[in-house]
DNA sequence: TCCAGCG
């Protein structure tokens, strides 16, 4: 599935196969420690890096202490294992990458972006060299990863070609419609067009059979309405040159996309005879990395210390609560009262059930906020996702179906109100849920809160293992009553004042 | 006991 630019074509295995295929002997042929400044990326430094990272090249595979790391001040860690023997140059600037001067004008006058991120800057050159390797790349939330496979997928495809040749598969709807809305901004001036594969509402709904054919060059959706059109013949994939995975963790994991991900990757190997492939999140479990590195074999691979993963800006707090109801007493009187002053703030509940329940409570009690969760119509999802961006609600309750990706600059408060837990499990974390609902807050370095409400022992169980599993202690609020502590706390993680 | 994703 690797090298679809490539000159060479290796044995044909398809997706599927690979998966019971034994051990992959994965070779560190470098690795590299890097630095980070989460918002300003010390490019040059990372321009040597990179080199040594395609130059060094230790025999062993990821020994006893693992690939060598290369030596530096700063406290992130990014270990990188390139792929023969291509050597990639970090970009320091957008115009190293040998963009179009219209992709150009999207990235500067659009965007407002003046240079690469340090996760563009090392990825996009791998993404944009040939022969086009497979990658697989996690780098922290709200660092800019959106960009790289955007950015990919516009200077990828022609532009006059009316037919798909990039699709990118998201796990929830929203995350679809938001990476469409940054590809459109970001092509602004290319004339690449984007379809939307995602379920219409019901007023819009037409038959597949009385739909035309895409045409756009770039296609963004789910998981189920790809496949549909796929196999209705709406969506040819025979010109298709760059699979993206967005939180490719989740779209490669068991137990959750990762049959109907072998299912387009099969369809795509079949007609187009395979493709890049690009796998981008924030986290990748040890069961998860275990199979992409497998299946990425032959790909570049950027991985963070899970250690690493949390974000500095963004101050966790734990509240010992009572009972339910006094769950509600804290949103109602701190953080309705604290929180959208400061400015937006998402509730995470686990079912569908409890958003109604919560909503209900807080409805009674005359404060105003919104839910939003999978069984809604598409019409009203959309319609409360636009009423938060645009900033008229402050307070959102949602299940999960915004943990990952949702990107709005103002949330910089995070409840979860239902602290996650892997499925059939009581006790056990849902660390990645974990990191991901807290990344909702703090989008590209900006400062942000998170309070995790605990009631009973179970909470706190699943909290000390979240916290031992992070290698961070979270801080607690001494007294849920205590207005002064939660403003405290609020202070501490410089959201007021 | 899910959460997403498919009429």
């Amino acid at each position: 599935m690797a090298d679809a630019g490539g000159k060479k074509e290796p044995e044909k295995k398809s997706w599927a196969d690979l998966e019971e295929e034994e051990e992959a002997k994965a070779k560190a042929e470098a690795a590299a420690e890097s630095s980070s400044s989460k918002t300003e990326p010390a490019v040059e430094e990372q321009a040597k890096q990179i080199e040594a990272l395609s130059l060094a090249a230790p025999e062993e595979e990821g020994g006893a202490e693992g690939p060598p790391l290369l030596d530096d001040s700063d406290d992130s860690q990014i270990q990188a294992v390139t792929s023969g023997g291509t050597v990639y140059e970090s970009a320091s600037t957008f115009e190293d990458l040998k963009l179009s001067p219209e992709l150009l004008k999207g990235l500067h006058d659009e965007m407002g972006f003046s240079r690469p991120s340090k996760i563009q800057a090392i990825t996009l050159p791998m993404i944009l060299t040939p022969p086009y390797k497979d990658l697989v790349a996690q780098a922290h939330n709200g660092s800019g990863k959106t960009t790289c496979f955007v950015l990919g997928m516009l200077s990828r495809v022609n532009p006059n070609l009316k037919i798909p040749q990039a699709i990118c598969i998201c796990p929830t709807r929203e995350l679809a419609q938001q990476n469409k809305a940054v590809l459109m901004r970001m092509g602004k001036f290319t004339g690449i067009t984007c379809a939307c594969a995602i379920p219409p509402a019901q007023k819009d709904y037409v038959p597949i059979s009385r739909m035309p054919p895409i045409t756009d060059q770039v296609v963004i959706g789910t998981s189920g309405t790809l496949i549909k059109w796929i196999t209705h013949k709406k969506l040819p994939t025979r010109e298709i040159k760059l699979l993206v995975f967005d939180e490719a963790d989740h779209m490669l994991a068991e137990d959750g996309f990762r049959t109907d991900s072998e299912r387009i990757m099969r369809d795509i190997q079949k007609s187009a005879g395979g493709c890049q492939v690009l796998l981008f999140s924030a986290t990748f479990n040890e069961k998860v990395k275990d199979f992409v590195t497998k299946v990425i074999r032959d790909g570049n691979q950027i991985f963070v210390k899970k250690e690493e993963l949390t974000l500095e800006k963004v101050k966790q707090y734990k509240v010992q609560i009572p009972d339910e109801t006094a769950k509600i007493e804290v949103i109602r009187d701190k953080i309705f009262e604290f929180g959208q002053k400061v400015g937006q703030v998402i509730i995470f509940v686990k079912t569908r059930q409890s958003t109604k329940n919560v909503h209900n409570a807080l409805m009674r009690e005359d404060y105003v906020c919104s839910t939003i969760q999978g069984s809604l119509d598409q019409s009203e999802r959309e319609k409360i996702i636009q009423e938060f961006k645009d900033g008229y609600t402050k307070v959102l309750i949602s299940t999960d179906v915004l943990a990952r990706g949702f990107d709005q600059a103002q949330v910089n408060l995070v409840i979860n109100y239902d602290m996650p837990i892997k499925y059939g499990t009581r006790d056990e974390p849902d660390y990645e849920v974990y990191l991901h609902r807290i990344g909702r807050a703090g989008r590209f370095g900006r400062k942000g809160a998170v309070f995790n409400l605990l009631c009973g022992e179970t909470d706190n169980v699943v909290m000390r293992k979240i916290e031992d599993y992070f290698q961070h202690k979270v801080p607690e609020v001494r007294n849920w009553k205590s207005e002064e502590d939660f403003e405290t706390a609020l202070k501490d993680a410089g959201l007021l004042e």
